[in-house]
DNA sequence: CTCCAGGCTTTAG
DNA sequence: CTAAAGCATGGA
């Protein structure tokens, strides 16, 4: 299945490397993205971005066509900030993605205190180690491993992908989900939902945000990363605080907008746009 | 060599 | 309670 866009609100480049999602790669006139077990190709002429894949309505949903981003810059703008104001120029094809909630878990938990092309790297050993290989007539690919999958590997085979410290973590979380599963969290309230996150190994305030923000869909969340962090110092004149704070300061602030705005600025501030 | 990257857990005060 | 050390790895 195949469907086009209106290419000034789904701009793949934004879309892709403004560091929501970390399984994509360079492919002819665009990019092959993967998402649980599953694939797309999508590419522009920028009038028109189209999506090719066999799972169309479900990538209908991860690119979160059937919202009007045009409406949430407008918004974004009526704060008033300059440098939000800016970013939402520059980065005005970014779109927020619906993402596969497990592989947000464990994809989130090896980012931090890491950089986005080793993330990427670490996910692409273990989606080959451990994940299903698919066939693809574009190519075979590898889906993101089931907890269960990963629970049954330990420590020292995620160390040995390169994960370094994180790969207790991977170890524990993989094996407390193949336990418990994940279906009791989508019903949870945003602040339950993070208070649950945090019970799991490896899990902070600025990860569970993330989770929370990509995987299930709650978009009034702000995750703050060393990005934002300088961000709030030199752009929005904040003194020296720890993360929660800041944490609070953007979330009052931006209310049920803060994850797109998040993303918006974090996408400016680290690609130098 | 040191510093940093989509920080968290553990320990010290 | 808050502050800071310790943590694997690879690129700048």
């Amino acid at each position: 299945m195949k469907f086009d866009y209106d290419a000034q609100y789904f701009n793949p480049r934004d879309v892709l490397e403004c560091g929501q999602v970390f399984r994509f790669y360079p492919y002819e006139q665009g990019y092959r993205v993967f998402s649980a077990d599953k694939e797309c190709y999508i590419y522009s002429d920028g009038v028109k971005t189209v999506a090719d894949s066999e799972d169309g309505d479900y990538f209908y949903n991860y690119f979160d066509l059937a919202r009007d981003y045009g409406k949430i810059i407008e918004k974004a703008k009526e704060f008033g900030v300059k440098v939000l104001d800016e970013a939402c120029d520059k980065a005005r094809g970014l779109r927020l993605l619906n993402q596969n909630e497990e592989e947000m878990i464990f994809s989130f938990i090896i980012s931090q205190n890491n950089n986005i092309p080793r993330i990427k790297g670490i996910i692409s050993r273990i989606c080959e180690g451990v994940g299903q290989n698919i066939s693809n007539p574009r190519g075979d690919f590898y889906a993101f491993p089931s907890a269960s999958a990963l629970a049954q590997k330990d420590a020292d085979y995620y160390k040995s992908l390169g994960a370094g410290y994180r790969d207790a973590f991977i170890c524990q979380t993989a094996r407390r989900i193949a336990d418990e599963g994940i279906s009791h969290l989508k019903d949870l309230s945003d602040c339950e939902l993070k208070r649950e996150l945090l019970s799991y190994r490896g899990i902070g305030p600025k990860v569970a945000d993330c989770i929370s923000l990509f995987g299930f869909g709650r978009r009034a969340c702000f995750p703050v990363d060393t990005w934002i962090e300088k961000l709030y110092l030199e752009d929005f004149c904040g003194q020296p605080a720890d993360r929660q704070k800041i944490n609070a300061y953007f979330t009052h602030l931006f209310g049920e907008y803060s994850g797109y705005i998040q993303q918006y600025l974090f996408y400016a501030k680290r690609s130098n746009l």
